[in-house]
DNA sequence: ACCTATTTATAAAA
DNA sequence: TTTTTATAAATAGGT
């Protein structure tokens, strides 16, 4: 197609070489365009040239790496490395424990044993009677240590309540003391000043008990 | 080129789409080998038709990875990088999901439960609970079936029996009639064959519980 | 799948 | 380079 024909071999010269490359290539993407438009076909396309300058056509809204992906599965030729293919082997392991668990526990809870036999309930059945002793057992041991720990708590209060007693009482001996060695004028002064304001603004002892003696 | 123009928009006609494919994906593929022999140019190529069918051409001694690899750099597009870190994302989400399920399954089974506090405790229990009266319900179901079909059969049974009784009754009143009507010469030359033999090997009347009356 | 009128691509020249 | 133009090649529509 051309003032004369060519045959398909190396171009040697380098300068007809560079000018068919150009024409070629823009042909060729036109032409992969022009199909993706025409028969919606999704096509990747990639050209290097000698100068090693790159070109490429995608289809629209295609990503390339969606049809390497594609090129990928159908060719069965490996692209990404062994590296990837691990973890899509990785993801599909995962993923189909994954299905088996949540069918274990769709089962646990009761969900989805239309399909089960007498056997897989008894074995379930089994299952979840040793879940549910475990669990009470556990369930059982708080229960113990909370009542150790009432019983305990009531003791160490018992104690508390005892010493504080105690503590008061020779507080409030002290207090006593004190009062007869406190100066009698100096009472006196603090009664009557108490006496001439609202009960709310008088001075009030530190320990609330004690002040029933004053 | 061709009988007509056509303008570059999708082609409704679906047989037209396919064999406009075919043609144009040939015209394609062939310039594109014509463009790596002219002008040594290296290319990869890649279409799917609408049929999801794949074909691809690689200029020789070229692996299209390679081709991908200086895409990789030229364009900076991150192609596998990104669907690199795209999976291993995923591994780690549903690897955290597996290990959900598994802590929860666990759980279920009573195992594992050191860590768990009264509440969680109390859940556990109750979830326990609803799948073991899902599954006595279910087992229940099956007992219910195998109840009603053991009496179905019994009754089915008993009703055999009767008629196969029934039968006999008039086979043994048939037989007798057979009898009345028999040679009387016959049957004394039987009696007297058959007291020369061991009784082992005499002839047995085919239906056995007549044999009595003989 | 094959045919062929026509369109399109392009080799060579300017 | 890009444009031109004669010609080769591709292909749309029909069989």
């Amino acid at each position: 197609m051309g003032r004369g024909k060519i045959e398909i071999r190396r171009i040697e010269n380098s300068n007809n070489r560079l000018v068919t490359y150009t024409k070629r290539r823009n042909g060729i993407i036109k032409k992969a365009k022009e199909i993706t438009v025409l028969c919606d076909a999704k096509l990747s396309l990639v050209i290097f040239g000698t100068n090693g300058k790159m070109h490429e056509y995608c289809s629209p809204s295609t990503p390339l790496i969606d049809i390497l992906d594609k090129y990928h599965k159908q060719s069965g030729k490996k692209l990404w490395d062994a590296k990837h293919e691990n973890l899509s082997n990785e993801i599909d392991r995962i993923k189909k424990e994954n299905d088996n668990m949540q069918v274990e526990l769709r089962h646990l809870k009761g969900e989805d044993i239309t399909s089960l036999g007498p056997k897989e309930l008894i074995l379930l059945e089994e299952a979840l009677d040793n879940g549910l002793s475990s669990i009470r057992e556990k369930q059982m041991e708080y229960l113990d240590f909370a009542t150790k720990n009432t019983e305990m708590l009531e003791e160490e209060n018992k104690h508390l309540t005892l010493v504080l007693h105690q503590q008061e009482m020779v507080k409030q001996e002290m207090a006593m003391e004190a009062n007869r060695d406190m100066n009698d004028e100096y009472q006196q002064r603090v009664r009557e000043y108490n006496s001439q304001m609202p009960f709310a603004f008088r001075v009030q002892p530190i320990q609330p008990n004690l002040q029933d003696r004053m």
